[in-house]
DNA sequence: CGCGGCACTTAGAATTGCCAGG
DNA sequence: CCTGGCAATTCTAAGTGCCGCG
């Protein structure tokens, strides 16, 4: 074709233009580029981000080529898999009738037999919990309910004002904020520790909004203009001190308070849905705050307003009574619209986005559009081959579109990209596949992608991708001049033309279906590979590497904890310890039997890390350790006599009971010495046979190979979060067909919540289920 | 046909609860 | 028995995708 040359040129002006005005502002940073770190826009835009993000750069070996064999081999499994579980076509009870009948049931018994206060007895509780919807026939989905009755929303608590002597400090000196600041700048004070509160851009957000609403407060009794100058310490340790007073209730007291906030929340959680009780989700109006965007997010720090009822809708079946307002208040409106699963709904005033009140995710709604999103997923496996081979042909294709829709679905399919729409000034700049950006992705000869972009939630995509010869030239093309630094690479794509292409495939398919797809196959793959022996620990250990597949597919991560390194740092030195002490068993056993050492000298060497300087680091912890115990170990006798009517040992006589005690660690410290002598060569001979050392030793193996998995396993997981992709992602059947097939009890592998989620996975799968 | 609104899923952080190991 | 650390749960932000309107 004959368009091809000045089919490289953007199709629109304007978003080009759009684009580099966006990247203006950084272009100057832009020079000193290096390979192997964050790009600077994104560092100068987010250091936060990107440092939190750490694990990702140089280190991450390439993928393996996705070579058209292992990916695109899937033999069509033909359509069988459904009548494993008895979802498809059964139907047990006609859809609605079920709900209705039981509803009134209700009615009858109610008249007829005296019952309790909340007026069920336990068999009907039964009753209402045993409805299976994935046992009844599936209706069309546009209509979600015929009857629907709940109790509205609980509002948060009115703010509380701080006694008198906490006050925010401006320019050193106490400040009389009207109640309204208060309740913002306590908002900044709770936060003080936080990192958002060290951000800088939250800062001046929060700033902001603050003098707003002071100044419509009518002010303080000082001028506030400077955020440096405002000092919200006091504030700070108000909380703080609430907190810590909160945490050393008596336990009975939490149980009090516990159960007081659990029978004002009893209404609001439970609605009924075409007459079955069924539990709503996030029944709460969201409290005033500040907001927090993730990543740069250009608002984040905003204030939060708080919802008065005025702004709630409220949707509810005609014949239900309708909640009442707050004393006072009105809703914004009252809605009987069964097309739509919400029960109120309000718009949060920083971005203008709808917030909704939905029902919880074991909910019957919920658990039906699970079901079909998983059924969508598996029916993408009789098109993918497909699908494949024409997006490889495409990619060669004349038309710029159609090769630039080819590598799209490649990168989608390969890599897991989400579909990536369009983005507005004043979110974060983060990208998916569609919007990805020329300064995303780099190369290197002779097939190598680097792809470097800040995904949703502002979390960091870097991976250096070997991939398809011809997908190389593309990505090089779709970078090629006049475009640059700003520009996207798929200017003639986006989500809803990929979409409409899809849908030529197989209807209702998307391209978040292939996050779906790709990851329970890699799930059904993976766990494939697990030996079906070995104790339940070990399969949970391979199970949960299954699930770290998916999870690294989906590049689902978590900031490492702030505790991470310290604890890594402490099994460790564990690990250390405990060759030390294997060292000093040989030793021994080296005593007892010379002809051993002469046999197998390897077997005695010393452990190389085991150097003088750590063997005393390791002493050193050993002896500080067993000190502390005694000291604490002699006060808390002390406390005990106290609490058994003895009278407590005077602060000198427990001073002369540790020291008393302590010797033994003195012995102790003297032995070492003395070991040390002989560079631990010739250890006192404690143990009284050959054997019994050996005995020992094998112990201490077996606890060393332990703690070593157990720390390789916390580091393998310290970055990647499993839980989003076992909620999400993975079909729960396969799950189900793991806890089946190997035996292991799903009570490890699902949580509670989780069972409750997936009870038709787990109701519905056997041990031969497959995806 | 483009775009804003709407409804719903997906996501990591924050908070709370629980229990193993000192 | 206590409590630190981790798992579970809650919270709400941030995506996807579709639809209706001008």
């Amino acid at each position: 074709m004959s368009d091809s040359s000045d089919d490289d040129i953007p199709l629109s002006k304007r978003s080009q233009q759009e684009s580099r005005k966006r990247k203006l502002k950084v272009e100057k940073e832009e020079s000193d580029f290096s390979d192997d770190e964050v790009p600077l826009k994104i560092r100068g835009k987010k250091a936060a981000a990107a440092a939190k993000n750490k694990s990702a750069p140089v280190a991450k070996k390439p993928k393996a080529e996705p070579s058209d064999d292992s990916h695109v081999s899937t033999a069509p499994v033909k359509k069988n898999g459904a009548s494993n579980g008895k979802a498809n076509g059964k139907v047990k009870a006609e859809n609605g009738t079920a709900g209705a009948k039981s509803a009134k049931k209700r009615e009858t018994k109610k008249g007829a037999t005296p019952v309790d206060e909340d007026g069920k007895t336990e068999q009907e509780k039964e009753e209402e919990e045993a409805y299976k919807w994935w046992e009844a026939e599936q209706n069309d989905g546009t209509v979600k309910w015929t009857t629907l009755s709940h109790k509205g929303v609980l509002f948060p608590p009115p703010y509380e004002p701080l006694p008198k002597h906490v006050k925010m400090k401006y320019d050193g000196k106490p400040v009389d904020l009207p109640v309204a600041a208060e309740e913002v700048a306590g908002f900044f004070g709770a936060m003080l520790e936080s990192d958002h509160a060290k951000n800088p851009v939250f800062q001046k957000n929060f700033f902001n909004d603050f003098k707003a609403v002071l100044k419509k407060a009518g002010g303080a009794n000082v001028a506030i203009e400077s955020f440096e100058k405002c000092d919200f310490t006091d504030m700070f340790n108000y909380f703080e001190e609430k907190r810590l007073e909160k945490k050393n209730m008596s336990a009975a007291e939490k149980k009090r308070i516990k159960a007081e906030k659990d029978k004002i929340e009893e209404e609001y959680k439970v609605c009924y849905l075409d007459g079955r009780k069924e539990v709503v989700g996030n029944f709460r109006i969201e409290p005033p705050g500040l907001f927090r965007g993730r990543g740069s997010h250009p608002k984040t720090g905003k204030l939060k307003s708080r919802v008065m009822p005025e702004q709630v809708t409220i949707n509810i079946g005609a014949e239900a009574e309708v909640p009442k307002p707050p004393e006072g208040h009105e809703w914004a409106e009252v809605k009987h619209d069964n097309t739509v699963s919400w029960l109120a709904t309000w718009k949060e005033n920083i971005n203008g986005a709808t917030k909704y009140v939905f029902l919880a995710a074991n909910s019957s709604l919920k658990g039906m559009s699970d079901f079909k999103k998983f059924e969508k997923a598996r029916q993408l496996k009789n098109h993918i081959d497909d699908i494949r081979q024409d997006y490889r042909r495409e990619l060669k294709d004349e038309k710029m579109v159609n090769r630039q829709r080819a590598t799209a679905m490649y990168l989608i399919d390969v890599l897991a990209l989400r579909a990536g729409g369009e983005k507005g000034e004043d979110e974060a700049d983060t990208v998916g596949c569609c919007s990805l950006r020329y300064e995303h992705v780099t190369f290197k000869p002779p097939n190598i992608v680097v792809f470097d972009f800040l995904g949703k939630d502002s979390i960091r995509f870097y991976q250096e991708v070997k991939v398809d010869h011809q997908v190389y030239k593309n990505l090089k093309l779709f970078k090629r001049p006049p475009k640059r630094e700003g520009d996207e690479l798929f200017d003639r794509l986006d989500p809803p033309s990929l979409n409409k292409h899809l849908q030529n495939y197989m209807p209702g398919l998307t391209a978040k279906v292939f996050r779906t797809y790709n990851a329970s196959k890699t799930m059904q793959d993976q766990l494939g590979k697990i030996p079906n022996k070995g104790t339940v620990n070990e399969k949970m250990v391979a199970f949960n590497a299954a699930n770290r597949a998916v999870a690294i597919l989906c590049n689902h991560q978590r900031t490492v904890s702030k505790s991470h390194e310290q604890s890594v740092g402490k099994i460790e030195d564990k690990i250390l310890e405990i060759k030390f002490q294997r060292y000093r068993l040989k030793m021994q056993l080296a005593q007892l039997e010379p002809a051993r050492k002469k046999k197998d000298p390897a077997y005695f060497e010393r452990d190389a890390e085991l150097t003088d300087e750590v063997i005393d680091k390791i002493i050193d912890n050993i002896l500080t350790r067993e000190r502390e115990k005694i000291v604490k170990k002699v006060q808390r006798d002390n406390e005990k006599r106290a609490a058994e009517g003895e009278t407590k040992l005077s602060e000198k006589e427990v001073e002369k009971e540790t020291k008393e005690k302590l010797k033994a660690v003195s012995e102790l410290e003297a032995v070492y010495a003395k070991e040390k002598k002989s560079s631990f060569k010739m250890p006192e001979v404690t143990v009284s046979s050959a054997e019994k050392v050996e005995q020992q030793i094998e112990k201490l193996n077996e606890r060393i190979t332990n703690t070593t998995l157990q720390l390789k396993d916390k580091e393998d997981n310290s970055t990647v979060a499993l839980t989003t992709s076992k909620i999400n992602y993975i079909d729960p059947r396969l799950t189900v067909m793991f806890s089946k097939k190997y035996s292991v009890p799903i009570e490890k592998l699902f949580s509670k919540t989780l069972r409750e989620k997936f009870k038709w996975a787990i109701e519905s799968a056997d041990e031969k289920w497959v995806f």
